[in-house]
RNA sequence: CGCGGAGUGGAGCAGCUAGGUAGCUCGUCGGGCUCAUAACCCGAAGGUCGUUGGUUCAAAUCCAGCCUCCGCAACCA
């Protein structure tokens, strides 16, 4: 237990992408960073916990664009859900930054400005190859025979003008960040860091584009806006008023303590981020946390898989506290985490409803049984409560130790054995029997005492992570404000001795599994097929022609050859018959489909498709197949001649 | 030979960097208790620690090869 009053501890959520609505692994985050948060202002810091979101860029100009409003309307209406599922899950941040708030731009703009000024960013070329059919890009080394990747026509030498961020002035330093310091956590990922980025060399960051407006306008150069990296990556400066008058907590805060990612964007932040404080001679933070997704049954989480679980709905069922308590339970660091209903489910039923509800439970319904409520002045104390006591007053030693390390899942774990440990206390000192034993009576109020003395402890350090129901908790076993302090936890015989407890609702309900799990696949499935239809429908707004579908030269063909690509893992490289001669199809489909059972077969041939290279190979045309994301089956028509033509 | 991670009782994991009785949670089975949310407590069953070989008195733990799975980079036409 210690201390640290008025120490600054600075922690940051990644700004979120607002091109959909939050879910559950925007949560898993947000929750983790707000459990440390609650933790360090317990223990006395001055905290600062900043999360927000990054409304810039391309595809928020296309979604808004879809949805027939400007951007800025898009993104107000999706920050707003936001914030209302922050509240709901109670997180409690002390700042809120979008990337279109006035004092942000007005800080890119001269970091920006400034970066150009000391010469780490300079106007280029995007050199190259340009295809005008594709409208695209590409790089000496992307280009294949010379040609265009994606269609294999000839590339112009072209250039569009961008602004680069010079990136080897700092490879060495980002290397020795990387694996010499603990700024990664977990370090594990620094090789694969290093081995793909920085010992090919880092390339030059292209930092502006003039390819779309919405975003944050180049000063000194009006064609272009600022792209993500220094739009995004900063704010979490600008939001401590770096570069502008809006706030100036700038010299207090920073470096940032703790910036908690998930593994995607785990580059940006472990090399682009330290370069761009580098260039501008800013100190590092100290520490970058890298999780893993949540993953569903074993699979990444996704719309189109329909498992994407809305907080909401969960939190509304068991309580923002159980969902907050079961995500940051199953997060190791680095590691993905599975969530199904039934792990969560499970976790709830037996940690926060057997386990730590049954003890308040059991422990006021026996102070309310025996005593009425209220305990006697006169305890007797017993040896055997030693060991019990010690564990209690050592657990907040443990806990600090994981909080330091973020290594929040074996926090709730040690928390957990005090739980279980005071479970067994009971049946230990068996209190049923001492109260039938009039002259037993100090005794029993002395095991409750113990008991109750245990809940506070725990259900103080567990307060971070489930806000919402600990003071519930402290209600009915008696305990003030005053007492459920952290610096109180180390402490034991903190309760006055003759409390008085108020029994109260069940805190953590059992839950009934099959039901529960039922009734959710229901409305999972229900909620899939909402947005299928409003997929459908938004997709229907196209309809095309007879004309139209003529275009498309649809004929049959027999795969007379197939092999897999090398160095492709979904592409399978299939020589066909269509009628006419021989034809080389890549199709994605090596997982599902070996090369043998494919041979012989006759497919449908999107015949006129314009040629492309993938992985090296030229492909003409493309096979149809259906495709659910979970499976795909090619079409086979079987029986028909080579060249029979489809409509 | 692109880079990296992982393979431990039914499930999910720890142990492995400092080799020496294989541990935790859930589940299963048996028992106990009755204060409690059909909860709690005790006990048991269940693993040749992916595979082969090597180093060693001794390897889940070190080394080499192989197999499988996952992620990353170029690729699902």
């Amino acid at each position: 237990m210690q201390k640290h009053n008025g120490e600054k501890f600075y922690i940051t959520t990644p700004i979120y992408y607002p091109s959909g609505n939050p879910h559950i692994g925007h949560c898993y985050t947000t929750a983790a960073c707000d459990s440390i948060a609650r933790y360090r202002r317990m223990q006395g810091y001055d905290v600062m916990f900043l999360t927000g979101t990054d409304e810039h860029g391309l595809k928020i100009e296309q979604k808004a664009a879809e949805e027939g409003v400007t951007p800025k309307q898009y993104v107000d209406g999706i920050v707003e859900n936001f914030k209302k599922l922050w509240s709901f899950m109670n997180i409690s941040y002390d700042r809120y930054i979008r990337t279109t708030d006035d004092y942000h731009i007005e800080s890119v703009q001269k970091i920006f400005k400034a970066l150009y000024d000391k010469g780490y960013i300079y106007k280029g070329e995007y050199k190259g190859k340009y295809c005008t059919p594709c409208e695209s890009f590409w790089t000496d080394s992307q280009l294949v025979d010379g040609k265009c990747p994606e269609c294999g026509r000839e590339v112009t030498e072209a250039s569009e003008e961008a602004y680069f961020l010079k990136m080897s002035p700092f490879a060495e330093r980002i290397e020795k960040l990387l694996t010499e310091t603990d700024y990664l956590q977990p370090k594990t990922r620094a090789v694969e860091l290093v081995n793909n980025f920085i010992k090919p060399g880092l390339e030059d960051l292209c930092v502006s584009r003039t390819s779309f407006k919405w975003g944050i306008p180049v000063t000194f150069d009006t064609n272009h806006v600022v792209y993500v990296w220094i739009d995004a990556l900063s704010n979490y400066i600008t939001a401590l008023g770096y570069g502008n008058s809006r706030y100036d907590d700038y010299d207090k805060f920073w470096p940032a303590d703790v910036h908690m990612v998930a593994k995607d964007i785990m580059r940006f932040h472990a090399i682009i981020w330290p370069a761009m404080l580098m260039a501008l001679d800013i100190p590092l933070p100290k520490h970058l946390a890298v999780h893993g997704w949540i993953t569903f049954n074993g699979q990444k989480m996704s719309k189109s898989l329909g498992n994407v679980v809305d907080p909401f709905v969960l939190g509304k069922r068991y309580g923002a506290d159980a969902i907050r308590y079961h995500i940051m339970r199953e997060m190791a660091l680095g590691a993905d985490s599975s969530f199904s209903n039934e792990i969560m489910i499970n976790r709830i039923n037996s940690d926060l409803a057997n386990g730590l509800g049954n003890l308040v439970s059991r422990t006021v319904a026996m102070v309310d049984k025996y005593f009425g409520g209220t305990l006697p002045e006169q305890h007797e104390n017993d040896a055997f409560d030693e060991e019990f006591i010690l564990q209690c007053r050592t657990l907040v030693d443990k806990v600090d130790e994981c909080i330091d390390q973020i290594r929040l899942n074996n926090a709730l774990a040690e928390i957990f054995k005090v739980v279980s440990r005071a479970n067994k206390y009971i049946d230990e000192t068996l209190p049923w029997i001492l109260a039938k034993d009039e002259s037993k009576k100090p005794r029993l109020a002395a095991v409750l005492y113990n008991l109750l003395e245990a809940i506070r402890i725990v259900s103080t350090l567990l307060s971070p992570f489930m806000p919402e129901t600990m003071p519930k908790i402290w209600e009915q076993t008696g305990v003030s404000a005053e007492d459920a302090m952290y610096e109180k936890t180390s402490e034991f015989g903190v309760l006055p001795k003759n409390v008085t407890v108020h029994k109260g609702e069940i805190i953590f309900p059992r839950i009934d599994v099959d039901k529960e799990i039922e009734e959710l696949n229901e409305f999972i499935g229900s909620q899939k097929e909402e947005e299928k239809k409003s997929e459908s429908k938004a997709e229907g707004v196209a309809l095309i022609g007879i004309d139209d579908f003529e275009k498309i030269e649809l004929t049959v063909a027999k795969i007379k050859a197939c092999e897999p690509i090398k160095k492709a893992k979904k592409l399978l490289k299939l020589t066909l018959d269509d009628g006419n001669g021989e034809r080389t199809v890549a199709s994605g489909i090596a997982k599902f489909y070996k090369p043998e059972e494919l041979v012989g077969k006759s497919v449908i041939l999107v015949s006129n498709l314009k040629p492309a290279v993938l992985c090296g190979v030229e492909s003409n045309g493309m096979i149809l197949a259906a495709d659910d994301n979970d499976k795909i089956k090619v079409i086979f028509v079987d029986g028909i001649e080579p060249g029979s033509r489809i409509r």
